[in-house]
DNA sequence: TGACATAATGTACGCGTGTACATTATAGTG
DNA sequence: CACTATAATGTACACGCGTACATTATGTCA
């Protein structure tokens, strides 16, 4: 009888399904509002995103698209009580006083979420990221097989847990090759190509005056601003300088010379953080932290 | 009294709210599915959502994400049924029988909804479309005013509206400069990197017999996929032969030499398209059509 | 004060489904 | 056949909010 009436057409209303079940059946993904997209790193969300639909579609939920803007009140745990989502996945958290705020009010009330390219240290929240550490690490190491002496970084602001982490790896790599560590060598931007590009004149100075030899970018376009730069001092990467950027963007494989730079699995990070939340038999632990991996082109 | 409650922390669910209104309060997007967004021209699907969530938060809505597997069957007719959306914006729409199916369904039942930079033909559809064939015309008009003489077409399938309006830019063009067509100088990608790269054997040889001296590509991405293909065979774009691409995508500005394209407003195309469907006092006219504007670089 | 219009408040039901419980039908056992 | 266990079916209510209507309170005028 009821599958004679689901074969003449009849399809249950979604919205009273959920209203009786008490359960809205969405996913809200959390991500940057950005114009123009251009303007800031945003470039790998659609891949974080095509994961999470993955998981999404494997665990039978909708996705919510919400876009945080940078002046409007974040007020994430009304998604919750409006049951519009059962479970958030933040993408591109800032850490600052206010993103903290409602993050630590979701955790209060136990709405399950899970931040994705961004851990916040002792918060205890469910995360999924990239061993940024390791690739640091692998692509200094990777500098200095090649022979550099002195390599030069640029990182992002240290608001994001992934510039710490590059920052450690660098160090770490410095540190076992037996090589001094030096502030003057390390530059920051906020991983917009502009930044890097504007970051040429210091770093033009450094190769003159302090030896740099190469550069370890946080990203792949501070990189590519600062090849861009760098060429106006008359400096080529790959031949005047190494470089090496991060995150195997379609860009690092258009510019010239090719970019050396570590891949980051964000298809894999996005399908995780939704298995985390969604999955009925999941494991469920805090950190989840995936593998990259070393690309190396032409400029090095 | 009801003031108090609000302020006390009350806030409505939004499903029962629903349910009681008979309206999702959701927007549905469709776009392709893509597990590396590499792979295909998805590029600027971002841009595309990030003027939908501006529409949709204005005019009260959220945002549904669904992606379209290639393989899956398209029923969105079912996401009306069902109560999960009130309205469908659909991005990157195939032109196959699968496709016109499921879209002739929703307009047969009324369901609303917009097509963004894809057109059907005489099926008076709502769609918000780029003018593709004045950009084109524009930018084949620029590689004659450059001086160049026998322009190359390198077109994308058939299947999207916006290839059949981008060769009636061409034609036009040529047809005005008082030159001949000929379909031995148009060439068929796909609008990957890779296809352009592939014709550009083919492009190769019509440079050396058939004289072309220039090529018109109809996006980015192939442009750039040919002129890492031409200079194997020695020829760089700018010098050896003049190029125009199509997007104004990142990588058109990072690329060297740096591409002259086209640039189209997709954040405006998903802002509008929004708004069509969502806005009480809207029009609602059946094709919105924006422009576009010739951006020139280093390639002519 | 009474008659009336207007505003504030209260009540009942519907939205379309899940769920728990009661009822009935079916099967299994001696 | 009577009895019980199990399955199929039916019923009532809850989910939390709109909405339409009935009720009550407040204000105005003669």
């Amino acid at each position: 009888m009821l599958e004679a009436a689901k074969e003449l057409g009849y399809v249950p209303n979604a919205l009273a399904q959920r209203l009786a079940r008490r359960k809205s059946g969405n996913v809200g993904v959390i991500l940057p509002f950005v114009p123009k997209v251009h303007l800031f790193s945003t470039y790998y969300f659609a891949e974080i995103l095509s994961g999470i639909g993955e998981a999404a579609k494997v665990c039978n939920y909708d996705l919510l698209l919400i876009f945080r803007e940078p002046d409007s009140p974040r007020d994430y745990a009304k998604l919750f009580r409006t049951q519009k989502v059962d479970a958030c996945i933040v993408l591109g958290a800032q850490n600052d006083s206010e993103e903290r705020a409602a993050l630590t009010e979701l955790h209060k009330e136990g709405y399950p979420f899970c931040l994705v390219n961004q851990r916040f240290e002792d918060e205890g929240y469910l995360t999924v990221d990239a061993d940024h550490e390791s690739g640091s690490y692998a692509a200094v190491q990777h500098l200095l097989a090649c022979g550099y002496k002195r390599i030069g970084f640029l990182n992002g602001p240290d608001a994001f847990s992934s510039s710490g982490d590059r920052l450690a790896g660098y160090k770490h790599a410095l540190e076992e090759a037996g090589l001094l560590l030096a502030d003057e060598i390390i530059f920051t931007g906020n991983y917009s190509r502009k930044s890097g590009y504007e970051a040429a004149k210091r770093i033009a100075e450094g190769i003159r005056s302090k030896g740099i030899d190469a550069v370890f970018a946080a990203n792949d376009r501070m990189a590519i601003g600062l090849m861009d730069g760098l060429r106006e001092y008359g400096m080529e990467a790959g031949k005047d300088y190494g470089l090496i950027g991060y995150d195997d963007s379609d860009s690092s494989r258009i510019v010239s010379p090719k970019l050396t730079t570590v891949s980051v699995p964000f298809y894999e990070m996005g399908r995780k953080a939704a298995m985390k939340l969604l999955a009925t038999e999941s494991e469920e632990t805090g950190n989840t932290i995936l593998p990259v991996e070393l690309i190396k082109r032409e400029t090095t």
